[in-house]
This record gives structure tokens, sequence and C-alpha cells, in this order.
RNA sequence: CGGGCCGUGGUGUAAUGGUAGCACGAGACGUUUGGGACGUUUUAGUCCGAGUUCGAAUCUCGGCGGCCCGACCA
């Protein structure tokens, strides 16, 4: 892609009042727009980098079965009246009286989504009654409503944000652990890929269960969550529900029985994911039963799981940047390589060909009318994970500099070399 | 929802009751090009409403909006 045809343009300043490095960064570089406070647009930049985490989140919810689909962000009122929900709070309702006659009005009651857990068990309830057809698992990937009275720290906490949330329907209670152990795998996976550190976190059942939950928590200053973490086995507890204490020795059992003692220390958090058992309270509200081996009818169990996009990019941005910009993980970057080109004429456009034709994605800073301290100002700002330089120095000698972002080592390349330099 | 701070061109800011100014950006032309270059030129602003006043960006009230702290966060 030619930075001079993106439509949006990098700034200088930060803009005014923004405190958080992710709002700060996301937007000076053109990545997301805010529309409102925590109403945000993803600009080409930052879709990009969006759906690179989806295509993550996609890959590895299909490889525990999951069956992606979409629900409609409009859900009426009859579902969360089902389960006593319409009136928590969180939703931004839709309550409209549109005059039909001169005497009848015509009543909507809905809600933009903020949770789908009615949605898909009515629908499931639909198809399965039979032991059968159980377990299965569905999610999908779809803009989440949260009337939230304090949106804050850029993408981190928004009232409309993009989220994977699956669920999952059991036979029994331990089907589900077995299940919600594959989620966790999967998400440990997830998360690794995005290139961030996310602790499994015990926390508190919230509304849907006296069961405990569990999140995965990336270690930030920004974070709204406190969690004590064992510094030697990891093991974390959110400080809702945690009796422990800094200081402190971890109380875990490890495998060999012995207790870890390694030092618990309490940090600040962001909660890119977390996962539910949900028990049997969906299922009962829609009578939704199946029948066993012997004609017996029994709840169907549930778990639901769920990811931020938004939150996973804005983490991503707090743990991985310096003073100068953006500092993208390999996967989840707009591009791999950002060309930067110095010459007059536009002679770096020969090696953005040569590498496009290779499929690395390239953003190719082809502006003349620029310095060359202002693109490597923006080439540090995005953030890509490798820099070139072409100028006319490095023609002569048919090579192109290499730089990594998060380095500082810069070296020559012959051009007819730089696929395999590139391939790490 | 409570508290604090705030709202001036696209962005960042100055003007504390008396001429709305500066920088950046953006557009044009030219000179430039290894860390946000230079010249000439153009563009564009006091969130909305009411009040006080000879006069309001400035003071008062209300509304809307933003950031932060707290509460809340299936």
């Amino acid at each position: 892609m030619y930075i001079s045809q993106i439509f949006t343009k990098t700034t200088k300043e930060n803009p005014a009042g923004e405190v958080s490095v992710n709002a700060q960064l996301l937007e000076r570089g053109g990545f997301v727009y805010k529309n409102s406070a925590g109403v945000y647009t993803f600009l080409p930049l930052g879709w990009k980098v969006a759906q690179k985490i989806t295509a993550i989140i996609r890959e590895e919810m299909n490889a525990i079965g999951g069956q992606e689909m979409f629900m409609p962000a409009l859900v009426e009122k009859k579902y969360l009246d089902a389960t006593g929900r319409w009136d928590v709070g969180v939703g931004f309702k839709i309550l409209d009286k549109l005059p039909v006659t001169d005497s009848e009005l015509q009543v909507t009651n809905f809600v933009l989504g903020w949770t789908h857990e009615e949605v898909i068990t009515e629908m499931a309830s639909k198809f399965i009654s039979s032991y059968k057809d159980l377990p299965f698992s569905a999610y999908q990937i779809q803009t989440k409503f949260r009337n939230e009275p304090r949106a804050k720290s850029g993408l981190l906490r928004g009232r409309e944000f993009m989220m994977k949330d699956l669920y999952s329907f059991h036979t029994s209670e331990e089907d589900m652990l077995e299940y919600y152990g594959k989620v966790k795998d999967a998400y440990a996976k997830i998360f690794e890929r995005c290139g961030l550190k996310a602790y499994y976190t015990v926390a508190a059942g919230g509304d849907f269960t006296a069961e405990n939950t569990h999140e995965f928590q990336v270690l930030s200053e920004v974070g709204e969550d406190t969690i004590f973490l064992c510094e030697k086995c990891e093991y974390a507890e959110n400080s809702e529900i945690s009796k422990l204490k800094t200081g402190e020795k971890c109380p875990t059992r490890l495998p060999d029985g012995q207790e870890c003692g390694g030092d618990i220390k309490e940090e600040k958090s962001i909660e890119v994911g977390n996962i539910f058992p949900l028990g049997t309270k969906y299922s009962d509200a829609f009578n939704f039963k199946f029948t066993d081996e012997k004609g017996g009818k029994h709840s169907v169990v549930m778990g639901s799981y769920g990811i931020g996009i938004g939150r996973v990019m804005g983490a991503t941005v707090e743990v991985s940047h310096d003073d100068k910009g953006i500092i993208w993980p390999d996967n989840i970057t707009p591009f791999n390589v950002h060309l930067v080109d110095l010459t007059k004429n536009g002679e770096g456009k020969d090696v953005y060909e040569k590498l496009i034709a290779k499929n690395i994605e390239v953003l190719y800073d082809d502006r003349t009318d620029k310095t060359a301290g202002e693109k490597f100002a923006d080439a540090d700002l995005l953030g890509c994970p490798v820099r070139l330089v072409v100028s006319e120095k490095t023609l002569k000698e048919n090579s192109v500099e290499v730089k990594r972002r998060a380095g500082d080592e810069i070296k020559l390349v012959l051009i007819e070399e730089l696929e395999r330099a590139l391939v790490r």
C-alpha cells in the first residue's frame, strides 16, 4: 500500500486530553478515529490490525470446533425478559413508539446487544433435543454495545466494541469443564500469537454463577483490574476475590504436591478475555433440555467465552511501544514491512513491487514532498516490525537498509537477498 | 451516577471584560530530502442557549461534549 494513498494522515501532536498511550498513538497514527467517547472508527490501518487479530481468533476457535455465525445486534425485550436481564442497565435500549394510525401506536422494545447468551440459547433450544446433538459450540465476532457510565482509556473501555463471543452446550458439567479447558488453551494460543503475555486469572463469578470464572489479564498500569500474581508459577487471582496479599508465598500445589512458595505481587492489569461456566441458568430460562440415552430429560449445561478485539489492540499498544510510537508484534502488524523511499524519483518502487510479488505486506512511503525525518518519524509511529530504506546511497550498492522497529541495528542487504533477510 | 479539570481554525495553544494571535497541518508555487527543511502565498476558529455589561472567548446560569479520579463493570 502506498502511504500517499491512505486517506488518513499522521499527526505530530497528541490529541488533547488523552492520557492513555493507546489512545494517543493509535489516533496519531491514523489507526482509529474517536467519534465519541468510547466510540471509535477503525480506519484502514487499524482495521488491518483488527483483521489480523480476528483471523487468529477464528483459526483457534475453529480448531476447537467452534462454528462461526452472526447474531443480530438488535435484541428484542422478550429475550432478556426470560432471564430478568432487561433491566440490568448495561444496554442501550431502543424504546420507540411510532404512530401508525391516529389511535394506534407501534411499540418497539429492543436493546442493542451487549451479550448474546439469551439469543443463542433460545435458538439452540429449537434445534437441539437429544444427547446426540451435544456437545456443540458456536461463536461470532460482532459489535457489542454497552452503556458504560464512563468510557475510558482509548480502546480499553468502549461503549461500542468488537467482541468474539463463544458459547458451548453440554450434557454434563464434566463435559463442559473439559471443553472449558480446551478454550483456555485456545485463548492462551491466541494471546501468545498476538504477542501478548496474558495471565490466566481466577475471578469472581459475577452475575452468572456462584462458581469462579477465569480471566486473561495483561499487566499494565492503565488496567482497571488488580491481580495478585505469583512470580514463580504465574498463578493469578483477581483482587475482587483474592485473599492473597503482596509479599505472601504462593500456596499453589504444584504437580509434585509441594507448595509453590513463589512471591506474590500485586499488579494492575487489563482483562483481554474471560471464560465463564454458565451452569444451567440460561438453558433453564428457555426450558432447554435434552433427552439422554434412557429417555431422561436434563438441562443443557453451558459455558460462554469472550475476547475483546479492541482491547487486545489497545493492550498491545500499551505494552509494546516506545517514546516514538507503536511496536507491533509480527502477527498483528498492519504491514510486515515499512519501506521508506528517500530517492527523488520514487526509485524504491522496484523494491516495493518485488516484495509484494512475494506476498510480503509492504507499506510503501512513496511521498516525495516529505523530508527524510518526517518519513522516519512516521515509520516509528506506525510501528511495522521491519523498516527498509531505499536511497540513492543504498541503490549504488544494489542494497536496501534493514532495521527492526524494536532494535537499533541497521544493516545493508543486497536487494536480491532481501526476501531471505526478511524471513526470520 | 458523585467529584475534579476542561471546551478558541483540521491539530496543539495564547489572549482574565476592550483589535481573536501564534505554531503546526492542509492547498498552491519554488527551492529542498538520512530524523518532523526553507521561502512566498492561500485557507480556517471562540461548543449551544440564555443572562450581566457600553462591550463577553473571558463573568453567571442551563444544556451538550471531552479527559481524569471514584462508584459501576454480564
